[in-house]
DNA sequence: CTACTATATGCTTATATATGCATATAGTAG
DNA sequence: CTACTATATGCATATATAAGCATATAGTAG
């Protein structure tokens, strides 16, 4: 495999290594949202969410559209949201496997 | 999901995200291969490949064991090879995508 | 035009991460 | 014991990331 793809592969996975920017893609995984939604939902601020969601998007993790005043984010392909489902239950394993000293 | 969670959750993810621990993986995937192997294979300075190999034992990616001198590393769990798979395939629609301009 | 709302961005500061070099540690061999 | 090999770690430095606050921008309403 290429450097170039490691290194865009390495890429997406920075995108989801943060709990807030996680929040977010579990938020969205029912469907679009406007900002105004996404940033009292987390109870954060809404210039931090703001970088937080143009991560994602720059990433490629979502795509954006305007309505009115508003800007609407959404979860660009369904197959995030498997990664994000499978490293929870590998998450859950390693964290339980920590905790009874297999590791 | 608890915010704990999501931290191990992106603890997880920040473990895959570098270029030097994606390529350890796909070295490792065809089974256990010890230091002395791997960052020749990398063509990178042994500490710096230690500490690659600590970040991913720590997140409980890999799990290692000792055979006299050398420390052997492997992947701690065939599904860990499924999420690299699957980013990889996203990884690829998305730079594709970028390159003809959909987002 | 002005006033307002939703979102993004500039700036600063704090914290985290990656790397190289040198060295420490653990195990082997004689 | 000493000499050697494989791996890990301390230290210094460079770079990246995150957060808050203030402000800029884009669009709406009157």
């Amino acid at each position: 495999m290429s450097y170039q793809l490691h290194q865009t592969q390495s890429d997406f996975f920075k995108a989801l290594a943060h709990p807030t920017r996680l929040q977010i893609l579990e938020f969205l995984k029912p469907g679009e949202r406007c900002v105004c939604e996404i940033f009292p939902a987390l109870a954060m601020e809404q210039s931090n969410v703001s970088r937080h969601l143009a991560v994602l998007k720059k990433e490629g993790l979502l795509q954006s559209r305007k309505d009115g005043l508003k800007v609407i984010y959404r979860i660009s392909d369904p197959r995030i949201n498997e990664i994000v489902e499978l490293s929870a239950k590998i998450t859950r394993q390693i964290w339980h496997d920590k905790a009874i000293g297999i590791c």
